[in-house]
DNA sequence: GCTTTATCGTACCGATTGGTTCGATTATGA
DNA sequence: TCATAATCGAACCAATCGGTACGATAAAGC
């Protein structure tokens, strides 16, 4: 709901437009780079305090840019904070779609595949943006929902799709692929993310324990649904 | 820091006291009943709105109980917070020591370790919890941390202890117990667990769904883990 | 140059916050 | 019955909140 102004002034015409002086100066409340610095801003705030505990003055100081703007650009604190863990939530998983279409064999994309999710899902970053959502689920339902329908079900449905190749070939023998999709995504961050979520890791694993724990979880995985022979 | 008032008055002169009038009655602020229907109340505001946004009057209103007196029971807003994180913490996992000591199989005591983890992580109550908990991670860093170790580790420990002795009795080979222990606790909660945490599943998982997410689990980490001929 | 206008900066608003104070009330125990 | 004191309840406080209003500023296009 409650869509943006819709600005028809200027600066849209390019279809019926062109009748008077056409400005290319941004409308207001419309220049990206201004809007992407004030997101900037406001992810730094929202990430050492959360929602609640970060005001709006506080964002303003963060992003260098004063309270009226801020509320040109963004209607509400509610509103800035949905565009911002959209935004978060799309740049995520970003390569991932890509990194399941190299042509490999299973073993070594399920290894690529953990790699990147142990790196993202506890990296600085996504450990702090998970643990604000989590936080105001409870009233914000919708938001924390589709964080993470967006994300992580994305990968799972990546994850998937590989493994239903991979069964329709014969090679593995999979009777749950969703549930096994699952399994292999909290198999690879064991022990890491929910200590991460908490706060009792400080630090992101180092490369050596991401790869222990892959590798354990490979392993783990295709003995499990590796078709045997006999 | 900041202890108790000590309030050496009355009442505790159990050991050396005894020396004049004796009032049976309770001290200001050490009513055991009072001080749960506080921790109650509050628990009920908290679990609806998080840290932030629960005041201080709608947890008087809740738990029935003046300002004042809220204020003789615990000092502080985090006081009280701390207070509630830390009954909740020590309730979660109750009786599953005991679960591990009864004399079974191992696959036995995997399945009833299984159910009652997944059955307790993903319970209404217990998510909430760790929402608020992970909500507020950033700004009280120790409770959360405290929070994960008393209750998840504890887990773990427990569950640790069984694949050692396991282990040891040559029945499973296990690289990394700690890891293992890991292991199987995510893998009972796969796919369930994170959509509870993030609002994506409004119910917990049914019996039924509990079963097979258990009885995978169980068979994955057995079949990864048990001792082969040859 | 002049005009236009997006942004700035600050003062301001009413509402609410966590926390305190204090006299009235009520239950206890002698 | 009477004194004690834990609790109540409501007023009160300063601080802060999200959000608005508006004149000053500065940069862009003619």
């Amino acid at each position: 709901m409650a869509e943006k102004p819709a600005n028809t002034s200027r600066c849209e015409g390019d279809a019926a437009g062109k009748v008077k002086t056409r400005y290319r100066r941004h409308a207001a409340g419309e220049d990206p780079a201004k809007r992407g610095q004030i997101l900037k801003g406001a992810m730094q705030c929202f990430m050492e305090n959360g929602f609640d505990a970060t005001s709006m003055n506080e964002v303003c100081r963060a992003a260098g840019v004063s309270k009226g703007t801020l509320y040109v650009y963004f209607t509400d604190k509610v509103d800035l904070f949905e565009a911002l863990v959209a935004e978060e939530r799309d740049r995520m998983f970003e390569g991932i779609e890509a990194l399941l279409k190299q042509d490999l064999p299973l073993r070594e994309k399920l290894v690529l595949f953990g790699r990147l999710m142990v790196e993202v899902l506890c990296s600085d970053r996504v450990i702090r943006s998970q643990r604000i959502v989590a936080g105001i689920v409870e009233r914000m339902p919708e938001v924390g929902a589709r964080f993470y329908d967006v994300a992580a079900r994305r990968n799972n449905a990546s994850l998937a799709e590989l493994l239903e190749r991979e069964s329709a070939a014969g090679r593995v023998d999979i009777p749950d692929i969703d549930l096994a999709a699952s399994q292999f995504s909290e198999l690879v961050c064991a022990g890491i993310w929910r200590a991460r979520l908490f706060g009792k890791r400080e630090t992101p694993p180092s490369t050596a324990e991401i790869e222990t724990h892959v590798q354990s979880a490979v392993a783990m995985f295709l003995r499990a649904y590796e078709k045997r022979a006999g």
